[in-house]
DNA sequence: ATATTATTATGAGCGTGCTCATTTTATGTT
DNA sequence: AACATAAAATGAGCACGCTCATAATAATAT
């Protein structure tokens, strides 16, 4: 059967926003791929035609969410802040878009975003790695560091901001201050 | 059916012997537990007995492993290193011992060692880690900050050290020394 | 010896993520 | 309108980690 690219685009609209309603409700692990399909009015098989496995599911929404946070941070920087400042900007403005997906994105951090080689590979959480570490490498060079920052830099850097997502996911403090303040310790030490 | 107590500690111990060659050989995602039971010469479920799940099976090698490298560290250090070189040598004697497991433990790592909450607690990835923390207290303590280090600095502490881990695992230089380099740019900026 | 009991081994079976041969249908062609 | 074709939907089914009712047996009591 051929439907058309709009109906297609719908089933793939339906699925995220079904998949986003119930990982919210029953947490990522506890949602099953039928309970998603099933909720998007499609069959059991079907998800997979749209998205290659469940965590490739989760992980676009965190790509389209970094994408949006990337595109603020652009817009709202002035370009006069400190190095330290303007790191924070980035990682807060992704954090901000992150936001509606906190409550069940955990797990998802802990098993897609690795740098290092996995059984299967993730190219959406591939992808948003290397974008991400682009623009840091950016704000870096702006700053005066003409030397772009070395490989080993990265890898610290990585590490650090995995920690702080994986803090901010499980951060029941008010607005998650107490991640701010791990942010704000993160880039000060690096 | 009752065995004694050594047989089930035999049992145990073949168990662990068995799942170290076989993931060894064909990874620890590839190894099914059936293969480990039948290679150890018990049913499917009797593995499950012993270990109540693959992965704490995994962290139970990872524990005993880090916990000679605890002992090694004790027993080596003179007690007039830097800061730095201490932890320098506590790291580097947990990664001695874990070497034997390095082909597979990687995926290990970035599931097991969360700080945070996770849908299967794996209680001896849990102990790991506070026993790592606390060593790293003392050294940090014996080196003259007073005060002890705040639950902010241990969370930048294992993040790094986490980073270390995952670099480590799949680090293919001659002796893994990208990964001492590592460490040490890891530890100097801590 | 025999019976009882506590403890362990067993493997059929469940729910899961995911695959794939088959069926269905929107579109292009006559 | 009838047909052909390409692309997408379907759901039975697989392998996996893991559970649990049952069977088996070593230790203990009689």
């Amino acid at each position: 059967m051929r439907i058309s690219v709009q109906a297609k685009q719908e089933n793939r609209a339906r699925i995220l926003k079904a998949a986003v309603e119930i990982f919210t409700v029953k947490g990522f692990d506890a949602t099953t791929t039928r309970d998603i399909a099933l909720a998007s009015g499609l069959a059991a098989g079907t998800m997979f035609n749209y998205f290659p496995s469940k965590e490739t599911l989760a992980m676009t929404m965190v790509a389209e969410a970094l994408g949006q946070g990337r595109s603020d941070f652009v817009h709202r920087r002035t370009g006069k802040e400190e190095l330290g400042e303007e790191l924070f900007l980035f990682i807060a403005s992704g954090l901000r878009r992150l936001r509606p997906l906190r409550s069940f994105i955990g797990p998802v951090f802990e098993r897609s975003l690795s740098p290092f080689p996995r059984r299967t590979v993730c190219h959406e959480g591939e992808a948003a790695r290397l974008e991400h570490l682009d623009v840091v490498q950016e704000i870096i060079s702006r700053h005066g560091y003409s030397e772009a920052p070395d490989y080993v830099a990265m890898t610290i850097y990585w590490s650090l901001y995995l920690g702080i997502l994986a803090f901010w996911a499980n951060d029941e403090s008010l607005n998650q201050e107490a991640s701010q303040s791990l942010i704000d310790y993160s880039i000060r030490m690096f």
